[in-house]
DNA sequence: ATTATCTATAGATCTATAGATAATGC
DNA sequence: ATTATCTATAGATCTATAGATAATGC
């Protein structure tokens, strides 16, 4: 094998870059992804500029659109990968349990789901310009979450195991509720990842609960995945 | 009284307007915070061009100079204005409750502080751009406040009130929760700013108890005056 | 004279795009 | 030939500022 065929190995088609550096670890495209949510979420997105991302991953601006042909399709491709996990997640979860238990699986797998990953990926949604009619799929996959929530809430409200309160204000709390990690919990800082998940879950079951002395009983239940029995109705 | 006078009293010094409206309603500086908080908040900071702030004034953009030299300026003086009425609420918190009493206090009247007014100004503190050094000023005051929740929170778990949980953790996340409310409560929708004002400090005041069945005794105690008897001391 | 505005613009961006270039692949 | 990059730039911003102007005040 001469030496010609193993540089071949290690160098990749195309035009070198200009800071002469070899990209090693694949997928460019990612880098991108990865960059950027990293700038956006501290910048925020019209305060990052395309020469900044550019500049992040070793590209020069103008060849970010080989990867991406407008800015707007790097974010949108970050929400979209914030939205999916939690609504898959959502599908394994077991019907045959009472519904505050399931109130409490949802919880406990969102909060883990948001303080997850190197990067705070769910913060992105926070940006003001995301408000915006062009990430309307997003915010759509969104309410499907959400509405998994009214389901399970509004099921416990009837077999009375959660409070007879206003259903569209038990879940718009209990949903901003465990939202509120993306903006408090720190990856650089004390407090555990599954320590600040679990006491945000807790937080926001105990907010609905009609009895809040049966909080640890009901997380209880559902770890160790046995349903226990349901509370009796109201009415 | 000549007409002449009566003309003067509704007229302003100063070159008309180029849109020939006149402003009857004093003072245009408030008017350009209104307009730039709603602006901020809904396109975000860097987003919102300092023409579209004059405009929303019936200004032309080089005038808004006459009342912020620059747009930081208004921002600044805006987030000024965020923290300053949950700081002196916390003044008038009365020490001779037990802690977890004082707690409530402090969760409640913070949390109607947030969902209060016509326009979500607590939620400019969210914005990406406020995270660079300019704004210190706004995030030592906000520290200020932070203390006085670990102040409160340390003395309930000595008191053994609170669930003995890491300091900073409990501190974090009850902070976390209240703020959540500038995320999600949305003054057009259907739940009452109270409504959900209580949900979110009730909820961060279950997160803390050390007996969660102890909470509505709690509120209730903190709401009619009364300082309950306090918990045993755990050790 | 003072004040509140205006108009006009310099200088600094920023994004998207056109077209060139330097690799590998065949 | 294909690919991944580059360089250069058009066109559209945006902010801060200089200097003019049209009111009122005295």
């Amino acid at each position: 094998m001469s030496s010609d065929s193993l540089n071949r190995r290690t160098n990749r088609v195309g035009r070198p870059r200009a800071d002469g550096r070899v990209v090693v670890e694949g997928d460019v495209a990612e880098q991108i992804l990865e960059a950027a949510a990293g700038l956006f979420a501290r910048q925020g997105y019209t305060a990052t500029s395309t020469r900044q991302i550019a500049a992040a991953v070793g590209l020069r601006q103008g060849s970010l659109s080989h990867y991406f042909a407008r800015k707007k399709d790097i974010l949108t491709e970050l929400l979209d990968r914030t939205v999916e996990p939690a609504l898959s997640a959502v599908d394994g979860l077991g019907s045959e349990f009472p519904p505050e238990t399931r109130l409490w699986l949802l919880l406990s797998t969102d909060c883990a789901i948001l303080t997850a990953g190197e990067q705070n990926l769910a913060g992105l949604m926070l940006l003001p310009e995301v408000r915006s009619d062009e990430f309307g799929r997003f915010w759509a996959r969104r309410q499907q979450l959400k509405d998994r929530y009214r389901d399970i809430i509004a099921a416990g409200i009837r077999s009375g195991a959660l409070a007879r309160n206003d259903v569209t204000l038990a879940v718009d709390a209990t949903f901003g509720l465990v939202e509120s990690l993306v903006n408090w919990f720190d990856r650089d800082g004390d407090v555990a990842a599954s320590d600040a998940a679990r006491h945000v879950a807790r937080a926001a079951l105990a907010g609905v609960l009609a009895d809040p002395a049966r909080i640890d009983q009901v997380i209880a239940a559902a770890e160790s995945g046995a349903p226990e029995i349901a509370a009796a109705p109201i009415d």
